[in-house]
Order: C-alpha cells, then structure tokens, then sequence
DNA sequence: AGCATAAATGAATGGATATTCATTTGATAT
DNA sequence: ATATCAAATGAATATCCATTCATTTATGCT
C-alpha cells in the first residue's frame, strides 16, 4: 500500500465524518474507525485535527478549479459560461455531498487560518466568476456599468444559498439543471417584467 | 435589577464572544467576564451553552423581523421594497457586526436543533422576500415565470455573499448603499448589455 | 532465514472546560 | 434588628478527547 492511498483514505474518512458531524463535534477515533486505521495512524499524516481540514480544503478544491476551468474552456460565450459554472457548481452538491457539506460549514468558521484560507484558495475559485464577467465586459456581452467584483459575489451566494437547500433538506424541489438555468437566467435577464 | 436585564446582558455578551471567537472555541467563562457575571450565574437564565445559542437566534431574528417589516411596509412598490430589504441587510452587518458574525458563521453548523431552526424562525426572515416576489408577480411588475422560491434564494445568497465579504474583510470596498443598490440592480435588471 | 528499518497500533496521559452546588451576599418584610 | 427567601458566586468535579509513545507488526534487503 503506497503512502498516498492512506492520506487519501484518511481525507475521505474526514470528509465524510466532518460533513455529518460538523468539525468541532468529530472526534479523531471517528475518523479513525471510518478509514479502517489506528487513531495513531492519523498523526503519521496529519500534524493535528486542525492541520486534516486544512489539506482537505487544499486539496479538493484545487480538485474542483481544475475540473470548472475545463468544463468552461469548452464555451466562447460568456453567458453559457456563467451557466456551466452555475451546474457545475450545483452538481457538485449531489455527486460529493460530504464534501460540499464541509465546505458549507466549515469555511464559515471563524479562526485566522480559515479566513485566510478563504482570501487565497478560495477566492481562486470565486474568481472564476469574475474573470468571465470582465471578459464578457470586453466583448460587450455584459453591462459595463456594474462591478465584476459585486457580480461574482452576488452570483456565487445565488448558488452557494441554493446548495444550503439541498443540503438541509435533500428532498430537491428543483433540479439541478433547473436551478442552474434559472439562477443564470436571472442573471443575465433580470426579474422584472416586460 | 430586573431579571430580563442579566437575561440580555449574557446574551450581548454571548453575541460579542461567540461572534469574535466561534460558539466551540468560546469559554462559558469567556462569556461570564464580558457580561460581568459569575460563571454559575449564566445557569441561572440559560440551561447550557447551546441554550444560550438557540435564545439568542430565536430573540435577535424576532427583532429583525420586526424591523423590516416596519421598513418594507412603508413601500408599495416591489422593486422599491427588495432595495429596501437588501438596505437593512446589508445595514446590520456595519450596525451589527458581531451578531452577523453569529449568525454568519452558527447558523451554517451542523447540529439538528440548528438544522430545525434554519427550517423555522430564520426561513420566516428569508420568506419576507418571496412574499416581495409573489405580490409583485400579482402586480405584474415581476416575470411571472420564475419561481419565487428560487429568487427568494438567489437574492437572499446574493445578500449574505456580501456580508461575508465584509465580514472577513472590514475594509469596505463598497458602501452599504452602493452594494444594496448594486445587487437589487442586478436582479431587476439583468447583467446582459442592452 | 535473519537483520534492519519503516509503518502501524491503541492504551495511557494531560489539558481543557462545561456544569454543579455548598456557601455567601443581597433584598424584603415584620 | 432579625428572619426568610432569592440571587449570585466561584472553587471543585467529572467528562471528554486530542495527542503521545512504548510496543508490535510488516516490509525489504543480503
């Protein structure tokens, strides 16, 4: 067994145990017995509790830039763009539950490490958002009187408030694909009528 | 001193504490020398720590509420009254800025009592701005073809998106006004050019 | 096979802190 | 002034659990 497979292991027994139980409530023996290993084993890989979130967070969200980066590439549009992102992004709730339920909360938590988290890798990932607003700015496709930086946020919580549905409360009223095309659809068109 | 007097005095403490350091990693006794009080005195007016979590959700969403529907009532027009929602919002997060930070970060925990909570007081809070979109769909000024429950979500992640920001960041970038105005904009109008 | 090194184990430790409760302090009435 | 009851105190308790490390087990090499 390659040192590599047990990391895995381990990460995948704290992204279950952390989704379900939340950071603070999980215990080190509960990640133990998920992964099969000795609660000793943990800190052959790990330096602390703390440290497991911490790659967890490094390493699958650097996962899930590299996926959206290339579904994205697949687009010249930048409003099918905004929709690709959108699915993507609401996929991800119903393919890796655990995951997006550890990401929900535990990137909210307060704590230095955390909030910093969320000003570099993080941001990596919202900032995909922006990126496609300013070029659809250049090409006139997006109104150039708004702020890409209030976009991306207020296009990212749209998705990040429709996940925290699914995931409080899994009986999914709407559809992914629903969801993403009537949030981007919002978007784009705006609510009012005519 | 009245008896409701302590009762809010541990709450503002509990407010101040737990939005500094998080509900897990704040100490009873953390909370007992804010408020001024001896340890055993906080079990006198609370069961236990997360009985004072849950009073103070229960209590401070219950004034919110008021206060924006005291503020909404003053508008007729829909359009009007999202702006006026995205305004307090925003507001309390500058006016308020440790019990957002409980409300950002507590209410994303895992924990069933938190889960049911979400479910009840809280949706009540988030519903006002369904009820925005279902009358003004009856007025005709809203696209009659989206599904409020889904604006609803969008509109109010939009919000919270932006509180996070500042939250984590307090070196406004953009002022409450700018941003509420900006994001109701957004959901009007569409971000498409022409 | 026999040695050496690495990996894994899990019981024991130590530190933290929520909660309790015997005691003290304060208020009210007679 | 004294008795009675309520409110407040904070040191002591009990529990929980992350982390350590002496010991065991597996792996690889000659």
């Amino acid at each position: 067994m390659k040192k590599s497979d047990k990391h895995q292991k381990i990460l995948n027994a704290a992204i279950k145990v952390f989704g379900q139980k939340g950071f603070f409530n999980a215990r080190i023996s509960d990640i133990a017995k998920e992964a099969d290993v000795a609660d000793g084993t943990i800190y052959l890989y790990f330096n602390n509790k703390y440290d497991i979130l911490l790659t967890l967070f490094e390493e699958e969200i650097g996962k899930l830039i590299t996926e959206i980066r290339a579904a994205i590439s697949q687009k010249s549009d930048q409003r099918e763009m905004l929709y690709i992102f959108a699915l993507h992004h609401l996929r991800l709730v119903i393919e890796k539950k655990e995951l997006a339920e550890v990401l929900q909360m535990e990137l909210r938590q307060s704590g230095e490490s955390i909030k910093e988290y969320r000003r570099t890798k993080f941001a990596d990932y919202v900032n995909i958002i922006s990126e496609i607003i300013r070029t659809g700015q250049e090409n006139n496709i997006i109104r150039r009187d708004l702020k890409p930086g209030i976009i991306k946020r207020a296009f990212f919580g749209a998705l990040d408030e429709m996940s925290r549905l699914w995931i409080l409360n899994p009986s999914h009223k709407y559809t992914v694909e629903e969801s993403a095309e009537a949030i981007s659809d919002i978007f784009l068109n705006g609510i009012v009528a005519d």
